[in-house]
DNA sequence: AATGAATGAGTTTTCATTCAT
DNA sequence: AATGAATGAAAACTCATTCAT
């Protein structure tokens, strides 16, 4: 079936991609094989390799669609609010597998790319930070403990589902709060 | 067949667990082969299967070592100086290596008993600071929140070696005050 | 389904099998794909497969394409003076590509339609040798020694461009010279 | 069962190699999969990767097995005689597979090193010849012819394996007498 | 206690070929 | 006539682990 549609084809590849982080985050990506991958997307071996050229390539994929939801989620209004609403979504369908970030940092210790990859997606968020300018000389230090402060909550509920995200933001807010009252 | 003494056999073990340390935090854990942890430690493959028993084994002893040596740190003293003094390590020859921790974080995805291990870790420090008492009702997610941070900046300190993570401390600790003089 | 001519079809095959023999040159029988061919010639993959049933069909072609033109090369005047010919045409974009003949010898191994194919262009030359008549007895083992001079040509030929062809052919021209004279 | 002789590790690498060689002859290179080489050695595709790192590093070892061999017939004694002793040795089990050789020359169309590796054992036979010193200027001509003609019995006898050998090596040994005889 | 040769199931990836459009 | 997406069997190669010595 030749001379296919253009949605057709990201259609595919977002099938593709889907089944490859679903398994991912079950089993791990290097307890994923590819015949996992194929078993769970439901095409043959031979026509992933036409979407992807390797599994690295597909995690890389992985990494880029998630900053770019991260991207829009920061973009506009208060960013202290868009920060607390990227906590809230963690561990809910929409925002990303928490368990698929455990997965792409254990690949950024080998892989320069992939780190590369995984610190851009920092300092985009350090930059959308120091770009609103209401923050002094510690800024940026405190951003980095931002992100940290996300970061850990990723680990902490890819290991408890049954986690209370709410008290943690709730804290966070709090914190966030004393900090900006602090500065006045 | 020649008996050995303890010690013997104990610096033989450390020896090998070193060297897969080291492996691990080069290469990753999947991506290191039982043959490059026998290079590595310079002993023949059957002996490192004398000490353990696979290389999942190797990893969780690496993680008990870490937690023991955490709760060192944490044990006595003010709980704030001693948690600050871990974020100071972090990076150093002193702390444990931050890219062997998302070499262990990666494999809690799939591995139950790694999970339970990884979260115990959590778990008591939580306990160790809510045993000190001074901390209020949402203490247990301010808690959190600090061992969130404890992850991220070992995440950021695995990406980059040149981080400036003096500052990231500071933040830290100009943060845990505004906490202290908020609650009096 | 548009009706095309016939010489567009020849070219069409043409183009085709050029493509591939191209290929075959460059990379070996075994390391060139259909894609490979797909490639170079611009062609879809179904329409080179409504020309040659198989890449084997391919290579088999291309060796009935040589049989021809060397039949051409023997047909009429004096058989020395064709042989010569022959050898001087070695290596240059007259004659065959060297290269090719390696990748067709080496599947006459393990396919006996390749053998028969290959074999019958030896035969036919013994035959025409033969029928030309100014041979002696043994003529048939001297026969079958200038096919082995022509055949071990195109291998020295194939491993090196900058071969001293030349003097080559002039070496074998006294040789053959030397035998008539001989025989005289 | 580790710990072994030196024997037994050549012998081993010997066994390998044998029946990678019979593979080779009878299927041909390409067409011959790991798992026939592991089937024909007995032994575990493990183990084959212990002595042999690919299946191209196979075949090169065979050409200098080969190349060994060439050197000791031609070593010592009349070149000559040698040479019409290598012939008449092609087809028979003290000579080397000539299906191989044609296996060999596949590769070196897309192997540099095949290639090198190859032309290398024509040019020891050009200097062995030159260095005995009793040909003139177009000596080295005419030793490629002679190292063609050989290289035309492999191919020849590849293709048929009734071929009257003996009669082809007369035909070239009156050829060799009727230069000897020529020059002077 | 220590070795390292040996295993074989499992991995990622390729590729000739088909067929719906 | 022509396309190229899709297949799936088979390829080369790896690696955790065992066990005879």
């Amino acid at each position: 079936m030749p001379k296919v549609t253009e949605e057709h084809l990201a259609a595919r590849r977002q099938q593709i991609l889907d089944a490859a982080a679903a398994c991912f985050a079950r089993e791990g990506f290097h307890r994923t094989s590819m015949t996992d991958i194929v078993r769970e997307c439901g095409v043959s071996a031979g026509l992933v390799y036409r979407y992807f050229s390797s599994k690295d390539e597909m995690i890389a994929e992985i990494v880029r669609e998630w900053h770019a939801h991260r991207a829009v989620a920061l973009r506009s209004g208060d960013v202290a609010e868009n920060y607390l609403g990227l906590l809230r979504e963690v561990g809910t369908a929409d925002g990303p597998d928490p368990r698929l970030a455990l997965q792409v940092w254990a690949e950024t210790v080998r892989s320069p790319e992939m780190r590369a990859l995984a610190r851009s997606g920092v300092d985009s968020v350090r930059q959308a930070a120091g770009a609103v300018g209401e923050l002094p000389d510690d800024a940026d230090a405190l951003v980095r403990v931002m992100v940290a402060v996300y970061q850990g909550l990723l680990v902490q509920t890819a290991w408890d589902e049954e986690l209370d995200n709410a008290a943690f933001v709730d804290a966070v807010r709090v914190l966030l709060e004393r900090v900006k009252r602090g500065r006045v």
